[in-house]
RNA sequence: GCGGAAGUAGCUCAUUUGGUAGAGCACGACCUUGCCAAGGUCGGGGUGGCCGGUUCGAGCCCGGUCUUCCGCUCCA
């Protein structure tokens, strides 16, 4: 574990040495949380979202993307659950550390009263009521003081020595026109927490312009903001991050199979990219969420241990008849395939949802932790080492570096023609400073599959090295055939 | 949010008990070499995370604050 701890270290500086990732406005001391994708890590997320937008829209034949935006009508929200869920005033006790819903703590004493017969129900009744006029003010102050009166106890610690009460929104909110005053309730939005609902919201677009039919599905890719307690562990938890998700729509009574069978699809599409099996799980709920009847999640071995990578959920038709109700609008999908059992078409209904939803910065810190090694090389008591990035070749965030073995001898001319030919395809890196070991070295700790080398041979016959990053070996190729060496091996 | 640890050059780290900061690597120029890092010469770079206090004097002592890491907690 303790060299687990260590790798993930490595990975966080080598993120930062070489231009993956910054912490966010760092020369202000950064912001907890948040980060910024330099140079090389932006390429790579790129290609990590390119790849999974191919796999989800391009190759399937069911499936559609969409863009939506990240603000949204704040009744949205009040459908989705999110503003009645996520926004309860919270209370720590100082001695057990423990944090509790207020409501909760307080209902939970007024079931104790209950149990002490018929003057301690009386008395839970009186105080429910006081609390549900203190929580429908907001007043905190008023709650803590029914806290103290009634010598509200800790469960765990059994004392009363209690935190102020906090409100804990995880949602980010600002407001919405220039001109509204900031205690204008009305003209409050959100930053969405979840790209879901922007699907959701644009569902009978999407099925009608697109004329899609049921089975099919709708994918994004987008951020979204959640205001967390407690963020940490580099990119694993950030306030600001990006989902890549992708809402399938089914018939009522079928979402068994196609949970199922997204569970099996999307574990394909992690292992087909040269993820080993055995670093991947699945977790499934036994707790589920407000909206779910099925839910897992596909977990992966990161240098901090198995965790949460993508969410598998069975959403049923939570999601849509909510809106349906909250915006009286009909969600209704109009089935003419036949039902086998009546002979007649499955008619109107309200579809069922499997959801995907993979964080896409969760993935980035799978692909890269993964792809980090350590080698050492020492031969013949000469100490060597390298670090190499063994990205798959299609996320690679440079495919081909082009190193003229010198600078002298016209071989800076030839390379350049190198590069102005594969530069339009795919992306390309010249150097020609240092030794030529040198520039093999930082192009594996950049995870640059292959390096061509133009020697003094090269003007003889037209060839080049090239030098595979894995292995480290190198064969000697036509110039001709460079551009499709590489685009084979990213494809 | 609580507890613990840390913050000195781009990176890794030194600076014995407070006396105005140093190395290696990296970076730039030139020379040399030319297929797997670390050849030579010269050079640039630090208000010691930030703010305040104690002191004749603070990188070092004290307080606060920010950030990061570890453990707990939380996670739609």
């Amino acid at each position: 574990m303790a060299n687990d701890t260590n790798k993930f270290q490595a990975v966080i500086s080598h993120c930062k040495e070489y231009g993956f990732i910054f912490p966010s406005s760092e020369i202000y001391d950064g912001l907890q949380a948040v980060y910024d994708y330099g140079q090389m890590g932006s390429e790579l997320k790129k290609n990590i979202k390119d790849h999974w937008w191919k796999n989800m829209t391009q190759l399937q034949d069911n499936i559609v993307g969409i863009d939506a935006a990240i603000f949204m009508h704040p009744t949205t929200w009040k459908a989705s659950g999110h503003i009645d869920n996520f926004n309860d005033p919270m209370i720590d006790n100082k001695d057990s550390k423990k944090r509790y819903r207020v409501d909760h703590l307080i209902e939970g004493f007024a079931e104790e009263l209950r149990s002490k017969g018929v003057e301690g129900e009386k008395e839970a009744e009186t105080l429910l009521v006081e609390m549900e006029s203190l929580l429908a003010k907001d007043d905190f102050p008023g709650l803590k003081k029914l806290i103290e009166e009634n010598k509200i106890k800790c469960p765990v610690s059994g004392t009363s020595s209690w935190t102020d009460i906090r409100q804990f929104n995880l949602m980010f909110s600002t407001e919405f026109g220039s001109t509204v005053s900031s205690d204008d309730e009305d003209n409050k939005v959100y930053l969405r927490p979840e790209t879901a609902q922007g699907i959701f919201v644009n569902f009978l677009n999407v099925q009608k312009t697109g004329r899609m039919k049921i089975p099919f599905g709708i994918a994004q890719v987008g951020k979204a903001f959640r205001n967390e307690i407690v963020a940490r562990q580099f990119i694993f938890r950030m306030r600001e991050f990006e989902q890549m998700e992708m809402q399938f729509f089914i018939r009522p009574g079928t979402q068994k199979e196609w949970y199922e069978s997204w569970k099996a699809e999307r574990l394909k599409w992690h292992t087909e990219l040269g993820l080993p099996a055995e670093k991947y799980r699945f977790h499934d709920h036994v707790k589920l969420a407000h909206y779910a009847d099925a839910a897992c999640d596909i977990e992966f071995e990161f240098p901090i241990g198995f965790k949460e990578l993508e969410g598998i959920h069975s959403r049923t038709d939570f999601d849509l008849k909510q809106h349906q109700e909250y915006s009286k609008k009909k969600m209704q999908y109009f089935d003419n395939d036949i039902d086998p059992a009546t002979g007649k078409p499955y008619g109107n209904y309200i579809p069922y949802v499997i959801e995907t939803s993979i964080g896409l910065d969760r993935m980035f810190l799978a692909v890269i932790s993964h792809a980090y090694e350590e080698q050492d090389l020492t031969k013949d008591d000469k100490p060597d080492s390298r670090v190499v990035l063994k990205f798959p070749a299609k996320l690679a965030p440079i495919k081909l570096a082009v190193l003229p073995l010198t600078k002298k001898d016209g071989l800076p001319g030839i390379a350049e023609k190198i590069m102005a030919d594969c530069k339009p395809h795919f992306r390309c890196f010249y150097e020609e400073k240092d030794s030529i070991g040198k520039r093999y070295r930082r192009m594996d700790a950049l995870g640059t599959p292959f390096c061509v080398t133009v020697d003094h041979q090269t003007k003889e016959d037209n060839t080049v090295t090239i030098r595979h990053r894995d292995s480290m070996e190198q064969e000697r190729v036509s110039i001709d055939q460079l551009r499709e060496i590489v685009t084979v091996a990213i494809n």
